[in-house]
DNA sequence: CGAGCTTTTGAAGAACGTCAAGAGTTGTGG
DNA sequence: CCACAACTCTTGACGTTCTTCAAAAGCTCG
């Protein structure tokens, strides 16, 4: 079985267990795995993928590309996470998706998944949650947008890493791996590069986050969520029958 | 047949076609309708529905609450829209859902739509559609607030209501009810109600629209496109085989 | 070592929020 | 049918936040 495919599982895990069929049905899916430079659209806005992408290893980001030559980033994706399954049921995408850093991206054929809503109930259900989740991610993006000071986005969007990575294995001590530029930075979190920097100098000074070239360590956790108004209800991060 | 359930299908059937088996299912249906008054939060955050709504007339709005008494309403929803069918999946709520005029509302047992989820996959992948262009709007939203004007915000959401409006045939002559405050505005574009205020002056005074309490009357929808950079690509208003 | 990126700093101006108050509108009860 | 209260919309003044422009400093990779 594919490591990203146990990735996958391991995300599907944290929400319901998952029969041991419905591991196998994932686990025989053929896969194609590709890898991608920083900075690369491997999927382009308006293209009609019959191919869904789960992210292997690395960062990256949906991005919507603006007439003025500016974008925003709408959502930041890790390993594990079945980023491009929306096309699934879209079929034409209203967004592309970058690699924010190098990447490794596994694809599942659409074929394979209208199988799975046909013969595998419950296993659709849970990709369907899936869609659901991010729906829930991008939610709370768009409060962060229209209603958090700088300083409480930039706070949110590390509580949100570190939960979710931790899930997947990708935190130690509080420290994590981020490899993320500034000017990416700015379009996640719908500011000027340089306002930005001062926004990043501003979280340093806090004490609560020390964030060295591409390693955070967030060193006290709790209080970062208090300033960032973090709470992880939105991940849904609890084993319950759905 | 319910008048919500048959909006529903006219929703569904711009995206693609439905059998008369699959017409017939979604007919069949157990439903409970209530009413609500202007203002009302009828499905409130952290609650555990075991009914999905789809709203049958009216305006409401998914809300997140903010610590310091302010709010972002995240997305709009309007009439055939089945706009609690996120907490199918995800079991327990991440926002509210208000009224912001007086709203209809039809409720459908969860487990009433497992068993379509079971017996009925196609009709599953379009309720899985469903709220996967939910998901793409709320990109769109997301963007609006990340990097784009306010006008372009306002004008934006104008496009959108009346494109969304038009398929469920209440649009007419470019003319829609439209019937919220321009506090309720504020909450959607996340500013101020005094710029808000300002905004749609600004917008009024390109000409493009008539705004009249709460007749909203498009008089050049394709200028109006352009000033607020709309395209509808994201709203998937084409039928195809999903 | 040097080119090209990335981060950082300063200064000036535009955009937006806040505060305060007046004008208009709607709904209700006498 | 009118009067009043409550909400909604509008305007002005002022302060803060954020962007833009420009440039320097630091870093990385050939």
């Amino acid at each position: 079985m594919h490591a990203a495919i146990q990735l996958l599982i391991r995300n599907l895990g944290t929400r319901d267990s998952l029969s041991a069929g419905e591991i196998e049905l994932l686990g025989s899916l053929q896969v194609r795995e590709e890898s991608y430079e920083r900075g690369r659209t491997f999927i382009a806005e308006r293209s009609r993928p019959e191919w869904s992408c789960l992210l292997h290893t690395g960062l990256s980001a949906r991005a919507v590309d603006l007439p003025n030559g500016t974008r925003q980033l709408t959502a930041l994706h890790i390993p594990g996470d079945f980023v491009d399954l929306h096309g699934f049921t879209l079929k034409r995408m209203d967004h592309s998706v970058v690699a924010i850093s190098a990447c490794s991206v596994v694809f599942v054929r659409h074929s394979e998944l209208k199988v799975i809503t046909e013969r595998a109930a419950h296993l659709a259900r849970m990709l369907w949650l899936s869609t659901t989740i991010d729906a829930a991610i991008q939610r709370r993006m768009t409060a962060l947008l229209g209603r958090h000071t700088p300083l409480e986005r930039l706070g949110h969007l590390l509580c949100e890493a570190h939960t979710r990575l931790e899930t997947v294995g990708l935190v130690s001590e509080g420290k994590f791996q981020f490899p993320i530029t500034q000017a990416e930075l700015a379009d996640l979190l719908g500011l000027s590069v340089v306002h930005t920097n001062r926004t990043v100098q501003d979280l340093r000074s806090t004490g609560l986050v020390k964030w060295l070239g591409s390693e955070v360590s967030v060193t006290d956790f709790e209080r970062l969520c208090r300033l960032s108004r973090f709470d992880a209800n939105y991940l849904n991060l609890w084993v319950e029958p759905r």
